[in-house]
DNA sequence: TACTTAACGCAACTTAGTTGCAAATATAAA
DNA sequence: TTTATATTTGCAACTAAGTTGCGTTAAGTA
């Protein structure tokens, strides 16, 4: 085995190219989640959405972006900050929809789950719906 | 407008065909929630999958079924039980998936949501991932 | 600069879910 | 029981999200 293999499994195998840079150019300008559908959208001039997939599952296993099911679905991407609600298992957190704009957000809210008789529970998705403060006036 | 209209407008307009009596036989042999995708798979050779998309749509009209989104983003659905989570929104409750043998259902236990700043919450989905009792042991 | 291998683009594919329309059938009225 | 009618069904074609295989491109290293 090579020197740069090593390197390779210590430090994630993520180029960074052109493509990249782009998508994690777009999390760096929000806080907000991103739906997959909606990156495919708006890079459809720069690169395939199979690119776009792929470069998303990489962000993830390296802990850069972490994924959540929308209301209706779909996956949505959002920057993985060192954040979480602590009474949830996993370092999971909650996530909020609004139903009126579709802004999806973290939430860093603790929300403790009881322990349930005869069950272990390894990690729990919550997804809030609701108007966020901008929809709320 | 005829008496049958109101009558319809009241009651729903649920015809009790052989397809839908065939369906709700399904929900009433468990108490476990059943996917679409596998509700198609095993009345595959009894119906066409339309008319499967359609009844579960009419009999969460009524609500007789409600549904929620799985782990992996697939519709499931599941029987209307009076009980609901007393600190939840709308009547809901959180439900469980068996990360190992996929089991699904309806949680009736207390999951309280703290306010939110600047928010309303108008729904919770919880999903809480783990092993069930038959997987444990 | 040249080499190696990850990353990319494309086209074709899979799967969940939807739609339009003509034919079948459950229910109410006669 | 028969008739009328509006709901329900099946089919086939479609949409949309997400995946795969493979030949080509380009990032990072020597």
């Amino acid at each position: 085995m090579q020197l740069s293999c090593i390197k390779h499994l210590l430090m994630g195998i993520t180029r960074k190219t052109k493509s990249v840079k782009r998508l994690l150019q777009l999390f760096e300008q929000t806080n907000n989640a991103i739906s997959v559908v909606e990156l495919v959208k708006r890079l459809d001039q720069e690169m395939s959405k199979t690119t776009v997939y792929r470069i998303l599952d990489r962000l993830e296993d390296e802990g850069i972006l972490h994924f959540f099911i929308g209301k209706d679905g779909l996956k949505w991407f959002a920057k993985c900050r060192g954040e979480s609600s602590p009474s949830l298992p996993l370092n999971s957190h909650p996530h909020f929809q609004c139903q009126n704009c579709g802004k999806t957000e973290c939430l860093f809210i603790d929300i403790s789950i009881p322990p349930i008789a005869n069950f272990t529970i390894e990690a729990a998705e919550i997804l809030l719906i609701g108007l966020c403060e901008d929809c709320l006036s």
